[in-house]
DNA sequence: TTGTAAGCGTTATCAC
DNA sequence: GTGATAACGCTTACAA
């Protein structure tokens, strides 16, 4: 019988049964380390689970993501992996990933958020309170008071970065001065430019927190050009840990993100939502940690070169 | 009839026609630049002709690549993009891609030679003796006359560029000294150690041409280190042109390879190969560039400060 | 030109 | 428990 290779015919028993399967993942940009991690995760998990993953890349462009929402259902595939198309919130891809959902097809969106009142939907994110929590604390026991933030596109994830910010600062008694909140799209040259103009404040601050790796090295590319210090003069936070930070000199003290879990639980969830094991929606929260690296003064540094808050 | 939202059943359809719509793309490791530069091109090709891009990560292991190989055809995949996989070439794996190949299955290497007398097969590479040359011709003319040169893993490629530095040399009368000629895996840390086994040699070399990026800023990290000046004291340059080496301080000399255009014309070749049109297996050769940055002295500066030729 | 039937390879069901 | 049969939805070939 099978003793002479025989295997079966993966198209006859996807018609039979309607199970393709194919799992897909849409992702803005495969070349950004960032997502590429997330796909390698979730490779690793399909792969295991003896599927494929179709990889999905929109170009960061809307109506190619909008046009994959809609093809995929088509090509059907067992279920969807999003990650959050590029800078811009997009209420007609919203609503075709709510269509698509509510259609019952397993789908896992990964760190975006779509209104929560209004869907239930299967969402895995890091917890980037705590994670910005953290970084505050240390640039604040680095002795800093004055704190330049960078800011991405108004999403959700943002909104809780800017709000831990200020609740920081808070805390410390520090008064949150707006001149220092800025924003910036989400690359280096976005962040190169943000840096000469927080360069021209009046006040400077004496460290910049990014909202992102990329606009973090921007900031520190800026730096370097004006013969600028890291991280004596000006300390330099981001926040994702792409292989760039430590390769960047000085090394970046950044937010790690776990980027390959996310891509990892992302695909178990699918799976299990495939498999019909799948208790209702759920949002999973993954933890974010601090790695101080070169570009900020740690604490003893600072207290022997910074008695008070350096001056600027 | 289609007006209200008809569409066909790509699995019936995939039993009657004997056709997914999937092609493969294997790769080591989707998180190296150089690779996901390769899944972009194939996947924007793919996408466009309506096929699905099957994403397959073999992790740098040779057990995984070759349970790929033989699964997709199990998967009835239309067609196989294959990148090399990592530093050791494998003879059980080639035994397969050959008899994949062999059985029909539309297949093409990236950068990959299997011994050409043996197959004829599909195979989309880079120019590589002619960026090397033009490396070591920018070198030369910058006055250098001690170059080491840290090569891979020896496949049919780095050959070649051993060979163009060889002949490079021996064109401007230069006698090759094989105290200059060093071996490293393709990572950060390979270039680190080596750069310092460069270090220990009685009469240092003035420059270093790395196989590779990853290894030349491993170089540079240990140059920094060690507080010799780039590219005053060491000129070093390397190979891809990955994001890193303009992102990294100095920034690298490289020989840029057409990283997207590899991937997107093995997916069109693949694609023809499928529909049939395709006459007999060809091999596709892409040209690469020399990118002058800060990582090497220019003609006029080396003039200006190593007259002759930098001493150790 | 239009329509009907058979078959792709699997799986599930039903009768034995 | 074992073995035949129908059906998944499309394509194509052939007949009307």
């Amino acid at each position: 019988m099978s003793s002479l290779g025989y295997s079966p015919n993966p198209s006859a028993r996807a018609l039979r049964s309607n199970k393709t399967g194919l799992i897909a993942l849409i992702v803005p940009e495969v070349v950004n380390p960032y997502f590429a991690a997330i796909a390698h995760g979730a490779q690793t998990v399909t792969r295991n689970a003896k599927l494929a993953l179709v990889l999905c890349n929109s170009e960061s462009e809307e109506s190619i993501e909008l046009d994959y929402l809609q093809t995929l259902e088509r090509k059907h595939v067992d279920g969807v992996i999003l990650t959050p198309p590029g800078p811009h919130p997009n209420p007609r891809a919203d609503a075709e990933i709510l269509r698509l959902s509510k259609r019952g097809m397993p789908l896992v969106c990964i760190g975006r958020r779509i209104r929560q009142d209004e869907v239930s939907m299967d969402i895995v994110t890091t917890d980037t309170g705590i994670g910005t929590r953290e970084a505050m604390r240390h640039l604040l026991e680095g002795g800093h008071t004055r704190i330049a933030y960078i800011g991405g596109p108004t999403t959700t994830i943002a909104q809780t970065r800017l709000a831990t910010y200020r609740s920081s600062l808070a805390a410390r008694g520090l008064i949150v001065d707006d001149d220092l909140l800025f924003n910036s799209d989400l690359t280096l040259e976005g962040g190169y430019q943000t840096c000469h103009r927080i360069l021209g404040l009046r006040k400077r601050p004496t460290a910049i927190f990014a909202v992102n790796d990329m606009v973090a090295i921007g900031v520190m590319i800026a730096l370097q050009e004006l013969g600028i210090a890291i991280p004596e003069e000006m300390s330099v936070v981001g926040f994702d840990d792409i292989p760039y930070a430590s390769v960047f000199r000085p090394t970046l003290t950044t937010v790690a993100q776990p980027k390959y879990d996310l891509g990892r639980l992302a695909a178990e969830r699918v799976i299990a939502r495939i498999e019909n094991r799948a208790a209702g929606h759920e949002i999973v929260s993954l933890p974010t940690h601090l790695v101080v690296r070169e570009s900020t003064l740690h604490l003893r540094q600072a207290m022997k070169q910074n008695p008070v808050g350096a001056g600027a």
